[in-house]
DNA sequence: CGTATGATTTCGGTGTGCCGAAAAAAGCCA
DNA sequence: TGGCTTTTTTCGGCACACCGAAATCATACG
């Protein structure tokens, strides 16, 4: 009962509660996999039947303790990958979401730990998405979200979306990365340093700063 | 028209003719992929219509040059990466195989480069296989079969099948490794320095030496 | 040379995951 | 509250890769 498709249903549906608060609806699930809704319906009602998630019709849907956990090994698998692609092999932190995708559905529980070593166990991959660990355990401090933090508020770039690789291109040419410190001007603007930046255009809500 | 059913087809065609000259046929390709008799037939006859295979009613099956060219491209994935495992992550000999398989069909073209580059270009696998270079052309100097060879006949192992991960096991265990010099004495024992080892059932035909 | 035997193919059918069109429910707004 | 729009579900269908049973072919032997 196990399949990619499963995979990439649980993970979607986790990945959404990270950047948001409100649950996941069918229409937003549908949009994001690329899937017309209809399929949607259906493979939750067959999620919902291994209480991977629940679901009531028309409701919005949410993960089980049981599909969280799931999820969360998904998570794992997909940010080591990630993480390892861009340390051993030299790929940007706005190359690696392709490939990484296809591969934490091919990688044995063996290999991964292999990586996971290889590695030292990181916290955090490129994007400064929490790796969770091996029970699907994550560690997180306090942060908030660009687009809400207050005018003047001065804080290390903990996280950058990695929804769109554009995105990264354009947060990364103004010079922001993981570890910036950064001082809010407004919605669309920030210091860093001595430089006044304009943030691209729909970044203020893929950025965390640290609160 | 590319799948991983696709891939194992292939493959399979292409991995019998390595050890045996006679074309492959339906029940053989059968029984090495488990599957069907069924099945093989409604696929090689896709195969066919793609011209990757040639194959007339009640024959046997052998690639055309395009499905030589596409076999040649999925070994040298399948090898390479069982290369890496053993050299990066301390995988046994006998333990890669599975691995492999699947990850055959999620690497893209660029992190296998990105493999072959960190590997230094192996020529051959852990098995002492020949992996194919990036046009599928293969290097390999002459060779004889053990259960082949005149007694007396003193040659490098340079190859072991490895299709059944307990005769690795069982090769491994009585000293035999890639590049151990052994003299054939019949076709169930040799001579490996100055030890007269008895071979494991079926080894004979799974062991290529120097000719 | 006819027939039994084994290999191969044909045929109908399965499960998974997807789709579009149409029906049903929910949300919204006057 | 009634009607309109949007969201979700239902329904019939499709492609892929597989299966078992039955029919067909090739061959080898008596």
């Amino acid at each position: 009962m196990a399949s990619p498709a499963v995979d990439d249903y649980l993970k979607t549906i986790y990945h959404h509660t990270e950047w948001q608060n409100d649950p996941i609806t069918p229409s937003q699930l549908a949009s994001v996999l690329g899937l017309a809704p209809s399929s949607v319906t259906e493979m939750v009602r067959k999620l919902a039947a291994q209480s991977l998630v629940s679901h009531r019709p028309y409701g919005p849907i949410t993960l089980t303790d049981a599909g969280r956990r799931r999820a969360a090994s998904i998570i794992r698998r997909h940010r080591l990958i990630e993480t390892w692609l861009v340390r051993e092999f030299g790929y940007a932190w706005d190359e690696v979401h392709d490939e990484a995708e296809v591969l934490e559905h091919a990688v044995s529980d063996r290999l991964l730990d292999g990586i996971d070593t290889l590695l030292g166990h990181p916290r955090f991959d490129p994007h400064g998405d929490a790796i969770p660990d091996a029970h699907g355990d994550v560690d997180r401090g306090p942060f908030v979200l660009l687009a809400e933090a207050t005018p003047g508020h001065t804080g290390e770039v903990l996280r950058v979306s990695d929804r769109d690789p554009e995105l990264l291109r354009a947060v990364e040419a103004v010079g922001m990365h993981v570890g910036t410190r950064a001082t809010v001007q407004d919605a669309a603007r920030v210091r860093i340093g001595e430089a006044e930046v304009a943030l691209p255009e729909g970044a203020a809500s893929g950025i965390w700063l640290s609160a």
